[in-house]
DNA sequence: GCTTAATGATACGACGCAGTACTATTAAGA
DNA sequence: TCTTAATAGTACTGCGTCGTATCATTAAGC
């Protein structure tokens, strides 16, 4: 419960702005406790991402195929959740390096990991280079928006859509 | 002066974290001139992002060719001032929607625009879709990293490099 | 039933912040 | 020279923060 609350607060005020006491206070557990588990403010924004972004990565099926992994990867990273550890990932990678390290590693590059897996499935001289690109052009431009706020989430059928436009655009059909 | 400090104290420590105090002390002006310009911590947040901005956007060139535009945009946006601008916004969107709206119109959008224009030199039935994808794949994963603190400006070299692959990944050649 | 560990509740200290108020100083223009 | 505007220099007021300390309360395991 410390967590989410903390997920809640640290995604929505940013690290500097969300105070300890207003985690404690929100999750009706004692400040003692918090810092009992945590240690201190940097710990539990640490353990808070971390936990978010658990939950994010795992819901991404590696086995799928390309068309279904390709809306996956699309759906997945343009939910509330997702967009909003992107910006605090970013937001405090200047304070948090090694948090930054750690999201890329097992967010970016394991999606694109999965996606040259799922590339090499149909033709096997798909480069890495190649499943980069699929994967920028799977977020675009909307994912920037959603970034910045600018737009709500795609439905199902607009992540299809765009996920084999973006297939399309390499020259895959 | 002011807003020099400004821009290098907000890009680094957040606007949470930058106080009025030390941009007074930094840029040798006195607490009651920066209230006096500014009104108050937003509005001296906004001018600084502002201002950084508007010297960004007017370094592209939107008459030049298509190859030398792309790689005017990739080394443009990679740069330590429009990574720290790019950033700063995204991590602040929530508490300034109006800053990425603007930020969103006069940057990612101005640009898509110019790309659209130097590629119907070429082929007057290229779409705005197609050009988003083309803005899209010249930032790509490279600029993710920069934004993520994870590594550095490319060189010119590589900076044209990269716009090629991305033209020619579209099916520019 | 008793010991032990975990948690709650709260107060505190030291500090920094945004914004205001007030006076002193400088400089410029008529 | 005199007036006026801009700036400097501070001091002050609430307020909130992190992290620690203290004591009460609960619960669990043996």
């Amino acid at each position: 419960m410390i967590l989410d609350t903390a997920v809640a607060l640290f995604l929505t005020a940013g690290f500097a702005a969300t105070s300890i006491d207003e985690v404690a206070r929100r999750s009706e557990a004692s400040k003692s406790t918090v810092y009992a588990y945590f240690g201190d403010k940097a710990g539990l924004f640490s353990a808070a991402v971390e936990r978010l972004h658990d939950a994010i990565a795992e819901s991404i099926d590696g086995e799928a195929t390309l068309a279904e992994l390709a809306t996956s990867v699309v759906m997945t990273l343009h939910s509330d959740e997702a967009v909003g550890l992107h910006r605090t990932v970013i937001a405090e990678s200047l304070r948090f390096p090694e948090l930054a390290r750690s999201f890329y590693a097992s967010g970016p590059s394991r999606s694109t990991q999965m996606l040259l897996a799922a590339l090499r499935r149909a033709d096997p001289a798909i480069t890495a280079v190649h499943a980069e690109m699929l994967y920028t052009l799977l977020l675009g431009e909307s994912h920037r928006r959603r970034l910045l706020g600018l737009s709500g989430a795609p439905s199902v059928r607009e992540a299809a859509q765009h996920a084999r436009d973006a297939l399309h655009a390499l020259g895959h059909r």
